[in-house]
DNA sequence: AGGGAATGTTAGCGTGGTTAACTTTATAAG
DNA sequence: CTTATAAAGTTAACCACGCTAACATTCCCT
């Protein structure tokens, strides 16, 4: 084990380093920056802050990253493979087909956003420049196939028709709108409490069945 | 007419002023802002730039505003109102109790975010500071009330009971979450295009009635 | 051993938000 | 018609921040 690698371990716990190699900077910056987007939220980070927190000068992250936004990039796009994983592993326990596993995509999604507000801000925020990274574009096209994969077979088919991608687009919508909302604070502005679990339940239920003339 | 006044008219067309006073610095700011967001986006929206652009010192619009975020928050006032408005312009031509009523509300929404889709997401964002500022909080119930009034009435209601609320943010979720896929770019990444008259007057219909076991 | 390539640092530039101190204009009272 | 006061501008400066250039140190490979 290299005094570096030994470094980066101890400054994980903001003791100061000795060596003038940091060991794994990238990977601090990018998880100071993810603090520090949720404590202070995705407008009011600064490079300079992240610096402080893993104890190097302010010309330090340029050597990693291109510029600030490719910093929250790194966050934004680490935030949506957790959601991906988090989503995969909730499918599992319901048997395929079912209403439950679309019920369970929906509450990984809303559950991501309240856990990660800020991370969840910044997977959706500056979006011009996420379209341009390769990454972030399939990780999105990969967590919303499962989502379409999902209503095509509760619809009894193993390939998604446009019906399906339509289904899968008002879901979403909702969902999104919904963790918004409530991230927001809006939610808690009404006087009746909502219970989430219902609510995902019945819109599911509304959305993948034909409604009465 | 002071000529101040007859400056605040030219200000406007970007000629260079004359008298020391402006005539109608706040509002020429303002909009100046309003503009600055529009086309940069709330991100990237700097004082300096609407300093500019209203032909007046870095200094001048603390005299109007304490502070950056007040002016944006002029702003998203601004567009609160508007929203409100066009609301109840487009319900007029329906017949009160109908679903067209409900339809028209998320047409606004939708049509609002499109059209201004940086003040739209000024409106959210933020809005840690938002819920500080009564004209803010109080827009907001409006047109939520609008909602719910809408929603209790099409159930042949003039009261607004739980139910209706339930209902009312709901629709609230989906139009949100759909309008803000929209201009995030997130529907063009679909195979099937979508057409949002008949999703909203579908998702209306779902939600407003009851649905099959 | 030695020489890149990688990875740090320091110093400095430009922009931006904000304030303090000062200047000019509007307004209203005597 | 003065003139005091408040309102509404300006200038100059401060500090934080994003970023770059030039330099320093270390890693690692031959």
């Amino acid at each position: 084990m290299s005094s570096a690698e030994k470094n980066a371990k101890m400054q994980a716990t903001t003791t100061k380093r000795t060596t003038y190699h940091h060991g794994d900077l990238r990977a601090q910056l990018t998880e100071a920056t993810r603090q520090l987007v949720e404590e202070r939220g995705p407008d009011h980070f600064s490079v300079s802050e992240a610096c402080r927190a893993a104890g190097v000068s302010t010309a330090a992250p340029y050597k990693h990253f291109k510029d600030k936004t490719e910093m929250l990039r790194a966050v934004a796009l680490g935030g949506m493979q957790r959601q991906y994983e988090q989503m995969v592993a909730e499918l599992a326990p319901h048997p395929p087909g079912t209403l439950d596993r679309i019920v369970a995509l929906g509450r990984v999604y809303i559950r991501f956003a309240l856990a990660e507000p800020g991370v969840f801000r910044l997977m959706f925020g500056l979006s011009k420049d996420h379209d341009d990274d390769e990454a972030m574009v399939n990780m999105g096209s990969n967590t919303f196939g499962l989502v379409q994969h999902e209503v095509a077979l509760c619809r009894g088919s193993e390939t998604i028709e446009p019906v399906d991608e339509g289904r899968a687009f008002l879901l979403w919508s909702f969902v999104h709108g919904l963790s918004f909302l409530q991230i927001d604070g809006k939610l808690s502005k009404i006087e009746t409490p909502i219970d989430i679990e219902h609510v995902l339940r019945d819109v599911a239920h509304r959305m993948m069945h034909d409604h009465m003339a």
